[in-house]
DNA sequence: ATAAACTTTCAATTTTTATTGAAAGTTTCA
DNA sequence: TGAAACTTTCAATAAAAATTGAAAGTTTAT
């Protein structure tokens, strides 16, 4: 296969896995092309690869850059901004996890905790009140054990990116 | 706060979460209404409770379905069918773990595989054929890791089940 | 076989979401 | 300060996704 084609298969396989995430298909692919972009790229750039408008591309790339996927980059003599990936696919990984985790967990076990105590009222029985406050403990347990669960992971990583930095600093 | 006021929040909770996940709102609705509700629900219960058509109710129903989170349950004299929730939340996830790493891991590992082989061409350096495979061999790794640990968790759920079931059958 | 009681389908419509592109805004440099 | 080279915004538009509802299909009972 030729580069070309392999790098076009990425970006749609890339898209079509983005919308499952609820993330926008254009969005996903500017973070494909970026991922396996080996120099930053410029808006222009952008916008003649994936064939999208210049609003389109700056609307992408801040949301990207929103969850610490993509960086500005500036160069000395150059007007214009280039953008670049973050190449690491376990740091990708761990700073959607700490995004979707804010965004998605968060709300639920909100909403979790605001709704547990039912009142008794005259339209419901003492049964069906303690049924329903059992269902919403079962979810909320689950919902904090993946809560604990993407915390572990995350300051895992944490530490992990650390002690590389480390290992960076003090080699030997 | 009274009951149908806390069903009413975790129906919009659970749907908000849903479509961050990619799954329609209205679908995830069903769900929650599903979970939450004590007995199985007819279409028309469904219909009224969640103010839809008869056939988003159906065509949503199905869907829960076939990702197993619902069953159908056919009362004796009865002969409108009556719709059920998976009410085990550890189930739940793992159904929807399972559905996913089929819907979205496996088309993704499928491309990396294909795109992992650059030809040399005249377009392009030995460099750049190189450093592009090392980045999908890099999320190739990753994906297999994400594959492996999913994997582990469905065997350990229906471990856990069989289990369950185990001391179910032979009890003391 | 027929009717009643349901479920399923699907073309049309509505709603939501994404995209465009031109205008407005900003920064840089001479 | 002014003009060039960019970036950002946002109202209009386009595209995609969800929803409806009525018609067609199915099952059951008589």
């Amino acid at each position: 296969m030729q580069l070309e084609e392999a790098k076009s298969k990425f970006i749609e396989g890339w898209g079509t896995l983005g919308s499952a995430w609820g993330v926008s298909r254009t969005m996903a692919q500017v973070h494909a092309l970026l991922l396996i972009s080996a120099q930053a790229l410029s808006t222009e750039d952008i916008m003649e690869q994936l064939q999208i408008s210049r609003g389109n591309v700056n609307l992408n790339v801040r949301a990207l850059m929103d969850w610490g996927l993509v960086r500005k980059e500036l160069r000395p003599g150059e007007r214009r901004e280039f953008f670049s990936g973050e190449k690491d696919i376990h740091k990708v990984a761990t700073l959607i996890l700490k995004e979707r985790r804010r965004r998605e967990l968060e709300p639920i076990m909100r909403v979790l905790g605001e709704i547990k105590q039912v009142e008794p009222s005259a339209m419901v029985t003492e049964t069906e009140a303690q049924a329903f406050s059992e269902t919403i403990g079962n979810i909320q347990s689950f919902a904090e054990l993946a809560d604990r669960t993407a915390a572990t992971i995350i300051k895992a990583d944490e530490n992990w990116f650390l002690s590389t930095f480390m290992k960076l600093m003090r080699p030997g």
